[in-house]
RNA sequence: GGGCCCGUAGCUCAGUCGGUUAGAGCGCACGGCUGAUAACCGUGAGGUCAUUGGUUCGAAUCCAAUCGGGCCCA
């Protein structure tokens, strides 16, 4: 007889192969017929909110794996928290203006085209080139399985956006921190535009070099006694810049000393005297020496103060300071310093209050503040210039180089750096009574969870030291820096009023219309210069930074939005952030409410190669989450980004995604596996605990520690620990114990028999749990295990996603006495294993059925084993027989079983002691009498 | 060059307050099973805890430097 029939073997159609490439886009399509997200919120509706709000990506291109990453890892914190019954809406969002985009409309225009486009023209290509890429990587990010209001989702281009700009803008200038100053930008004299570092190509340059003494004019102490005019030597290589100089920048730890050069004395720092004198052909450079005998050294700092005559203006005098950035690799050791002309220059001008002339125009040209030079392009100038500093007898040394210099990306010509006027937030300055920036956002980043805790040093560092903040940009594609001039006396004008049309224009018009419209046409009529009456005004015609737009959508979306509210429970993104949006929406809510955006902020690293190495396309080692998911599966990323300790760098590669796919087919079998086991069961069969065998108790011990422990891991942010304890219980707990042992009675013992529905009922509680459990992370799988649990099982909610969470019930103190039972018993099954697999070596047995197992155990051993009986731990151990007795120390021998094989259910028994079948075991024969 | 952070087995991660012989799973090798079968079970080999120096009776753990890497600045 074929006794197979007659047992109750796995059945199932949930496939062992998860083909997710094909299968993923089924379950959208189902999300998307039940309209999932409207679903979940109606559920949850009176449950505490907790809001995740997004982070707008850039709309230009196809995602890439750290975006995949960033929404795959907040999808899943949406997800947790809905299922624990929270309030969690999630509005993705996207950053459409901005310079990228510009560039890349720009460019596919081409030079004649940009011409003749106009600025509304072109405006209007790059919102249609932003809102393809919204679509594009919406659907992207659909596909990776993100939940979200994809059909309404948050753009920083939409009219009502674009009014909190100026809500804020506002707000803050109302409180006397924003204020307009100068400060140097790349500028291309040619296309008359400011330039983005993206929009700067660098190539070699030549140009002449040279070392130029400017003559101070007095006689530091130190030289006194040599009665010789005393210089300090600079170097430059951008003769142009000469006229601006206001200052001489020496570093103030190093030590400078005097040459003696025909009569006169030239002051450089002592490391690079060599290297000027091989420059300027100084034969034996004749250093001052004191009267000590050794050369005289003066500390940069010794000179601070001391005053210069200007190289080129009569009559100006400049002074020496110190700086940090001064190079004592190359040049003098003094640096020429023009706050107009240099970023560090502005800086170092900053801190001592230096003037900042700025003699270049528009086109590259000096003004009257170029004095003998004016009306000259800088370029024509710089030759001019090193004849003049010869007549007057200041160049020391010239000489030509080339050296990297930045130039226009579009008509490839050298670019000026020089300062233009420009809207800033002042970090340190505010109104009266108004507590500055700098002092609100730190006080306000204390109030703020940080995690992980380290990043908190981070951010107060970064906002600690931060300069003003430069909002403008000289572009096109942005929102407009709500603020007017006067035309008659060139006032700034903006108040109340103003301000509050230009937020209507923008939410009912769009920011467009600012460049179409004249001020006159939305100002109130009666809107008039403050100093001189006037009441013509020209619109500002820069745009905002966008990290201003990204930051104010604490304002834009979160506090207009009905679903979300101010502050957000929680931001998330990677540690550029911290520089980037963190900052932008932490500065501008305090500017303008005094309170923090957030209560707490998540950040996570950067995706890195499988060395260690940040993927780019140069080095080769780019993976994209599309190819992944094309050829894995979405689950598969998911996965991967769950089992990653964000706090440090991610690491992906071939290797990584290979094991991840590998742990993702272990989970999806252990539910193949149950699902398999509970064909023929009904909830109405469940037997209850105290009915229960000992180990289906323990392992609804395990199975509610297990929730326990990844419940506290989601809560505490810590996803690595929930796959690490989902994974490990399924390899160790189920796969290698608990199932294993359970294949004897599911599949042998009468169908409808108590020990088989016992087993079923904590099969049925572990699929269950389980199934929530990876839910968040496995968004897909657990949706088709979902779907092929039978109604009875599953119950009323469509979706995994409405099922809410686990809560697994078992009594505390028969927990305790169970775990510390089973420890045991599992740790003499360790060495009952092994010392199976010495008996298989020795060709004693094969299956552990075959075997026999005697225990020879220390007494508090014995008395647990005892107490589980013989018959139990043959079962827990897959053998035929146990037999204990007491000894010194554990050991374990392992002889054949006595019995003969059961031909129905395989195990060593004797047979034939039920006369109706006398080839079974008695089992056997009793399950089969009752069919 | 500066700020913050990271470096434990081929891979992903544990490692408590500084305290025995540094752990787990995967992968790999070998074996078993053929009633989870492109599945499942078992055993085994794998580590200069990046390097060097220091503190200490004792260091993966604390300190310093170096090397390598990441983010943000300059």
């Amino acid at each position: 007889m074929d006794y197979k029939q007659t047992m109750n073997l796995p059945r199932s159609d949930f496939p062992m192969r998860a083909s997710l490439a094909t299968r993923e886009p089924e379950w959208l399509a189902f999300w998307d017929e039940i309209d999932i997200y409207k679903r979940t919120l109606e559920a949850t509706k009176d449950g505490s909110p907790f809001i995740l709000h997004d982070g707008p990506p850039y709309a230009n291109g196809h995602i890439h794996m750290g975006t995949a990453f960033n929404k795959v890892f907040k999808d899943m914190i949406v997800k947790y928290k809905t299922m624990r019954g929270f309030f969690s809406p999630y509005v993705p969002g996207w950053d459409c203006h901005g310079q990228p985009i510009e560039h890349q409309v720009e460019k596919n225009l081409g030079p004649e085209k940009m011409k003749t486009t106009s600025q509304a023209e072109l405006r209007a290509l790059c919102r249609a080139y932003a809102l393809r890429f919204v679509d594009v990587q919406a659907e992207e990010f659909r596909r990776l399985g993100v939940r979200g209001d994809f059909k309404r989702p948050y753009l920083t281009l939409d009219p009502s956006y674009e009014g909190g700009n100026v809500r804020i803008f506002k707000e803050m200038y109302s409180r006397g921190m924003i204020y307009r100053g100068s400060k140097p930008i790349h500028w291309c004299a040619r296309c008359k535009t400011a330039l983005a570092e993206a929009e700067i190509e660098y190539s070699d340059e030549a140009s002449d070099s040279i070392y130029v003494r400017f003559r101070l004019t007095e006689a530091p102490e130190a030289f006194a006694d040599f009665r010789m005019p005393v210089s300090v030597v600079i170097w430059t290589t951008t003769p142009w810049t000469l006229p601006a100089n206001v200052a001489v920048t020496l570093a103030a730890d190093a030590d400078y000393v005097g040459v003696i050069r025909d009569g006169h004395i030239v002051v450089v720092a002592e490391e690079l005297v060599h290297k000027v004198a091989e420059v300027a052909g100084w034969d034996e450079p004749l250093t001052a020496i004191g009267g000590d005998g050794a050369p005289v050294r003066l500390k940069g700092r010794s000179l601070l103060g001391v005053t210069y005559s200007h190289p080129i203006h009569d009559n100006v005098i400049g002074v020496i300071v110190t700086g940090d950035h001064v190079d004592l690799s190359t040049g003098t050791g003094a640096v020429h310093t023009a706050p107009g002309h240099g970023e560090e220059d502005h800086l170092v001008g900053q801190e001592y209050g230096l003037p900042s002339p700025m003699p270049v125009d528009d086109d590259g040209v000096f003004d009257e503040g170029g004095g003998p030079f004016a009306g000259l392009e800088v370029n024509e100038a710089n030759p001019m210039i090193i004849d003049w500093l010869k007549k007057k007898d200041l160049l020391e040394a010239s000489e030509a180089t080339t050296h990297s210099y930045p130039h226009c990306w579009r008509c490839k010509q050298p670019v000026i750096f020089r300062a233009t006027e420009q809207w800033f937030v002042d970090m340190d300055n505010a109104a009266e009574g108004v507590r500055p920036l700098r002092q609100g956002a730190l006080e306000a980043i204390d109030r703020v969870e940080w995690i992980p805790g380290w990043s908190v040093n981070r951010i107060r560092s970064m906002v600690g030291d931060r300069p003003d903040w430069c909002i403008s940009r000289q572009r096109a594609w942005g929102v407009p820096i709500p603020m007017f001039t006067c035309v008659s006396c060139g006032e700034t004008v903006a108040d109340e009023a103003t301000f509050d049309a230009v937020i209507e224009l923008f939410e009912s018009e769009g920011a467009d219309t600012w460049f179409t419209k004249d001020p006159s046409e939305y100002l109130p009529a009666d809107t008039a210069c403050n100093r001189c009456g006037g009441s013509t005004f020209k619109a500002e015609n820069d745009i905002l930074d966008v990290w201003w737009e990204s930051g104010v959508s604490h304002t834009s979306v979160l506090e207009t939005r009905e679903e979300l509210h101010r502050p957000a429970e929680l931001y998330l993104e990677g540690s550029d952030q911290h520089r980037g949006w963190f900052q932008s929406a932490l500065l501008t809510a305090v500017g303008a409410y005094d309170a923090p955006p957030f209560e707490r902020v998540l950040t996570h690293g950067f995706i890195v190669d499988g060395v260690g190495r940040k993927m780019s396309k140069s080095l080769g080692n780019v993976i994209s989450p599309l190819e992944v998911i094309e050829r894995s599966g979405a689950d598969t990323i998911r996965l991967w980004a769950a089992a990653a300790d964000y706090s440090q760098d991610i690491s992906i590669s071939e290797e990584i995604l290979d094991r991840t796919s590998e742990a993702y087919r272990r989970i999806r079998n252990t539910f193949r596996f149950l699902l398999s086991n509970l064909y023929d069961y009904e909830p109405s069969m469940a037997v209850p605990w105290h009915e229960m065998s000992e180990i289906d108790r323990y392992a609804l011990t395990r199975l509610a520690e297990l929730v326990d422990r990844v419940s506290r891991a989601y809560d505490e942010w810590r996803f690595h620990q929930v796959y690490r304890a989902v994974y490990d219980y399924c390899v160790l707990d189920l796969s290698s114990f608990y199932l294993d042992v359970l294949k004897d009675r599911l599949y042998s013992d009468a169908a409808d028999s108590r020990s088989r529905r016992g087993a079923q009922t904590v099969l049925v509680s572990i699929l269950t749990s389980l199934v929530r459990l990876v839910a968040p992370v496995l968004t897909f799988t657990s949706e088709e295990v979902w779907q092929f649990m039978p109604e009875s099982l599953r119950g009323a909610p469509v979706s995994v996603q409405l099922a809410g969470w686990p809560e697994p019930d078992v009594p505390a103190e028969e927990a305790v006495q169970l775990m510390a039972a089973y420890k045991v018993v599992l740790e003499v099954r360790d060495s009952v294993t092994k010392a199976l697999e010495d008996a298989r070596d020795s060709k004693k047995v094969n299956k552990s059925q075959e075997a026999a197992v005697a225990i020879i155990a220390p007494k508090e051993v014995l008395d647990t084993l005892g107490a589980r009986g013989e018959r139990e731990l043959a079962d827990m151990f897959i053998v035929s027989d146990v037999s204990l007795f007491a000894g010194e120390r554990l050991a374990v021998s392992i002889e054949s079983a006595t019995g003969e094989k059961c031909p129905r259910c395989w195990n060593y028994r004797s047979l034939g002691t039920e006369a109706s079948h006398p080839d079974l075991c008695a089992r056997c024969a009793g399950v089969l009498d009752s069919l």
